[in-house]
DNA sequence: AAAACTCCTTGATGTAGATCAAACAATGAT
DNA sequence: ATCATTGTTTGATCTACATCAAGGAGTTTT
């Protein structure tokens, strides 16, 4: 809640305080909007919506953690996706889901019907220029993911992992120098987010705190010492591109 | 050219002959598109767009093979996207590109100014609508990409890349059952798309091979011959997830 | 037709990270 | 308090793929 009204100040003014479509909407829209609106939740652990899923509903997360993932046959499972407050789950224009969502802490959604959503961004153009903004930055996101995970060393993934994190973290709270920040995933989910197993992620972290890179106060908290060196780990260049 | 055509059939009437855009302009729109648009030819190893750029065109890909990808400080290079006919290049909304685009064979794009098209996007909400649509396409693709770098093997690996030019290239061509196919990449190329070594696409095809699933005429022209053997050699479930 | 490329194959060796295994928290249940 | 349960660390070993190296097979250049 706090988050989108930080990134869209016009967001205030809206009842839906929904990043994807309230920014430029009238008054019309954001009645129609409010009308097909709805909250739900979800506990820590919870499947959202599972691979061939119909999508009866679009939203966004409001609260909470939720994975965007992909079990193969055989058990293996690749993380495609960290939806943090304010990202965007479903496709207007597509009935099914090809992912799995999971909620990985306590989630709230919210939620519009996707058909009369769909009306919505066929008959409003700064909708459908929205949504479009919105998935071209997830794909940029994607394929620099794609090149971590095809290039990158685990400890350079580790660091990938740990920047993003704290970029998108440091949006909600203020610039503070040094604050504590939660880790919302376990090992292994990390593991799976990275292309590596939770046995390299455990080794990489220690060794990150060897270095005098992070600190742990608590197994999921922690803080970044040495920003400089965490960013060459990183294995990024020296502006660092958008990641997520 | 036939391509598009096959794709969507009222294509034909456009003069554009443009997969992103035509399906439902009407005239004026068509007429404004043209005044817009331009051809423009590269050579095989030409540079089409360099990462940072400024994006003064976006397009697509009318004939020719084009690849997207990063490059990272110490040379590792990861490919993201196979940007083949019909496939659009360049993002509306953004005066950036954030990958390199390299032509690998002669390749001819159909450009159109980015200002004004962006114009049309933000009045004609069907053209956002399929600009949209494409765009989250793209998304899946990139993500079952980032399964295939993160958890499959060498042989998944190639399985999968040799499916998808399969599935890539029926569209055009008629059903005939053991068309021969053109491999429009080194295996350099192919390892970089892959988040491998040139060595390992070479072992890997070579054991293919051997195992009777693929014959090669030349080193660039090949066939499958087990398609049931291929697909199961993708790690991918019976039913085949849509793949680029 | 020889030289110089570029691309590809094949072999030998090395290594980052996987796998296997055991023990150590922290939390919650009985 | 004791016992499970779940997540984490740490160690020993293994292996798929990378790296290093050399030679072959097509092209293009001279």
């Amino acid at each position: 809640m706090m988050l989108e009204e930080k990134i869209r100040p016009s967001c205030n003014a809206c009842p839906i305080r929904h990043r994807a479509v309230c920014a430029r909407c009238n008054e019309d829209e954001l009645t129609m909007l409010e009308g097909i609106k709805s909250y739900k939740s979800f506990k820590a652990g919870d499947p959202i919506l599972w691979r061939g899923d119909s999508l009866t509903y679009v939203g966004s997360v409001v609260e909470g953690v939720a994975t965007l993932g992909k079990t193969m046959e055989d058990g293996r499972m690749q993380m495609v996706g960290l939806l943090l407050p304010s990202d965007f789950i479903g496709r207007p224009g597509r009935s099914q889901i090809e992912f799995d969502v999971v909620a990985v802490t306590d989630v709230t959604l919210c939620c519009f019907q996707r058909k009369p959503f769909e009306e919505l961004v066929t008959t409003t153009p700064h909708v459908a220029q929205r949504l479009l903004e919105m998935a071209l930055d997830e794909l940029d996101a994607a394929r620099d993911w794609m090149v971590l995970l095809g290039r990158k060393t685990a400890r350079e993934k580790i660091a990938t992992f740990v920047e993003m994190l704290v970029r998108r973290q440091h949006l909600a709270g203020e610039q503070a120098p040094l604050p504590t920040l939660a880790l919302p995933l376990t090992r292994e989910e990390i593991a799976s987010f990275l292309g590596l197993t939770l046995e390299t992620v455990s080794r990489q972290f220690g060794a990150m705190k060897k270095d005098g890179i992070l600190t742990f106060s608590d197994r999921r908290q922690f803080k970044v010492i040495d920003f400089d060196a965490l960013h060459l780990a990183t294995g990024d260049d020296a502006d660092g591109g958008p990641l997520v």
